[in-house]
DNA sequence: ATGGTTGTTCAACAA
């Protein structure tokens, strides 16, 4: 099966693409985020048509996820428990035995700010909650827009995207660490080693066109799922279609567990 | 980057 997140920037704008993409990809479950809905216009009809059924967390204007999937989702989940947050960036579902997070994580503006103080709050109070759901699920998926670039090789220039700078800075990168101390691993470096494959790129500067890219958005694992996946990567292609997003979806495939 | 582009909403904010 495989798993994918998107950050689509307006569900309203970018449907089309995701209906195109769910029908040339074919993932079992995918994760929204940024959906900009509010739950009474998500589009639930027009995805069960491709035989998706959609649980899904929106507000008005900003934020907003979504899950996707092709077998019920059980178990929902929405936002961090004992969270208090207006803002809709977290569900969870159970997908064919597998517990699926998706997080739309807070942007946090610049280093300093009071947006980078909630997104710090934010990802502590996200540690908290994922160190339980690991004790009860050990099949764990943890996906979404991190808005942290993990390593130099997930930045095109790290002159740039220094320590000093939002999206890498040593505070950002250490709450990202904890969260892979629990028992996580990023997906898409257990199969490939190499730098220079971003999943975001900037609407401005041409930033796609010349690569300036990050690759902000991951799929963690739980230890439990290592061994059944078998596939991780970052699908290009619907970054190059017609107005699109500015983030493109990435992957992660799973075996079927093994029967006994 | 006092920059640049896109989305929501319609002037300003968020990313």
């Amino acid at each position: 099966m495989k798993i994918a997140s998107w950050n689509v920037n307006s569900l309203n704008v970018r449907l089309p693409h995701l209906q195109q993409w769910l029908e040339s990809f074919a993932p079992a479950v995918v994760g929204l985020q940024e959906t900009k809905l509010e739950d009474e216009r998500f589009p639930d009809t027009a995805l069960a048509e491709l035989g998706y059924r959609s649980v899904f967390s929106g507000q008005k204007t900003y934020n907003g996820v979504a899950i996707l999937s092709r077998s019920p989702a059980t178990d929902v989940q929405i936002g961090i428990p004992g969270f208090v947050d207006e803002q809709q960036r977290v569900i969870a579902a159970t997908v064919d035995g597998v517990r699926i997070i998706n997080l739309y994580v807070v942007n946090g503006q610049d280093v300093g700010t009071d947006k980078y103080a909630y997104k710090l709050r934010w990802l502590e109070a996200v540690h908290a909650w994922i160190a339980a759901e690991l004790q009860m699920h050990p099949d764990l998926v943890v996906m979404g827009d991190f808005n942290i670039a993990p390593d130099d090789r997930d930045v095109h220039d790290p002159e740039v995207w220094n320590d000093r700078h939002i999206l890498t800075s040593t505070a950002e990168r250490a709450a990202l660490q904890r969260l892979l101390d629990l028992g996580l691993h990023d997906a898409f470096r257990l199969h490939h080693d190499d730098g220079g494959i971003f999943s975001w790129w900037d609407y401005r500067q041409a930033a796609f066109r010349r690569d300036m890219g990050l690759r902000i958005d991951l799929t963690l694992i739980s230890d439990a799922l290592r061994a059944r996946c078998v596939a991780a990567g970052i699908d290009r292609e619907p970054r190059t279609w017609d107005r699109p997003s500015d983030h493109t979806p990435a992957w992660v495939q799973l075996q079927p567990p093994t029967a006994y």
